[in-house]
DNA sequence: CGGCGGGCAATG
DNA sequence: CATTGCCCGCCG
């Protein structure tokens, strides 16, 4: 079944003023608000944190051919580590993930990174969440290389966002209690041709690839507004 | 089948 | 701490 609608609640806008190249026309979206949400900029994407769930809402991305071509050279850094510039009370820990079951789930993906710093970067708790291992290596994956796969044949900067979704349930991991979200979305946004899409996958072994979902379905389902009104 | 991308854990 | 070897799923 389709997790609790949030589509309806008090929103607030974002900023992200120190990196709005990562948002279709520099406009970061509108979301529903929430307790201790944190903007972090990092070089090759932006991220807002949810402090409660130690886990991000959403991973921002601005992708093209040139990034992906530059990415296929640089290796893998693999040197996870909490994110120093979130107070601890809100942030994941490297032991919150050890022995929990769960896989550090890359939001924005190791191998979309062009550079060094940008592939370390991308090794932040900031930008993971605790995944189930198979969706991550699985249904996911594929996910991720299906997007990689559309950018390399892309005219120009494709966007991408990649989140979590909550059904209530609740459940965590670790003593600093870090959330599991039930689903997972990567909404692709080509800003040449205007077209937009979203895949959407249950956090569990089960999951399957299957059709991606119409944007407007997505933003009914969630409530948040990545792309201009159209 | 090998290679790649998603990870993990044991070893010094 | 870094290095190394390993597992899994998917694709060509």
């Amino acid at each position: 079944m389709a997790p609790l609608a949030v589509a309806s609640g008090p929103r607030v806008q974002t900023r992200f003023a120190q990196c709005p190249q990562f948002f279709p026309g520099g406009n970061p979206p509108v979301v529903p608000s929430s307790q201790m949400l944190r903007e972090l900029c990092f070089s090759a994407f932006a991220v807002l944190h949810n402090g409660k769930a130690k886990a991000p809402v959403f991973v921002a991305q601005r992708l093209n051919r040139k990034m992906l071509l530059q990415a296929q050279s640089v290796a893998r850094a693999d040197k996870f580590y909490p994110e120093a510039r979130l107070p601890a009370a809100e942030r994941a820990e490297l032991d919150d993930y050890r022995g929990s079951g769960y896989s550090r789930g890359h939001m924005a993906p190791a191998a979309d990174m062009h550079t060094p710093e940008a592939m370390a970067q991308s090794f932040s708790l900031a930008n993971m969440v605790p995944q189930d291992q198979r969706h991550n290596g699985g249904a996911w994956s594929k996910v991720e290389d299906d997007t990689r796969k559309y950018v390399m044949r892309a005219a120009g900067d494709v966007f991408v966002f990649t989140g979590t979704v909550y059904d209530g349930r609740s459940m965590t991991i670790g003593a600093g209690r870090v959330a599991v979200p039930s689903h997972l979305y990567k909404v692709v946004y080509d800003a040449t041709t205007g077209r937009a899409w979203a895949h959407w996958q249950a956090n569990s072994p089960q999951s399957r690839a299957g059709p991606p979902m119409s944007y407007e379905e997505f933003e009914m389902r969630t409530g948040l507004g990545f792309l201009p009104l159209r």
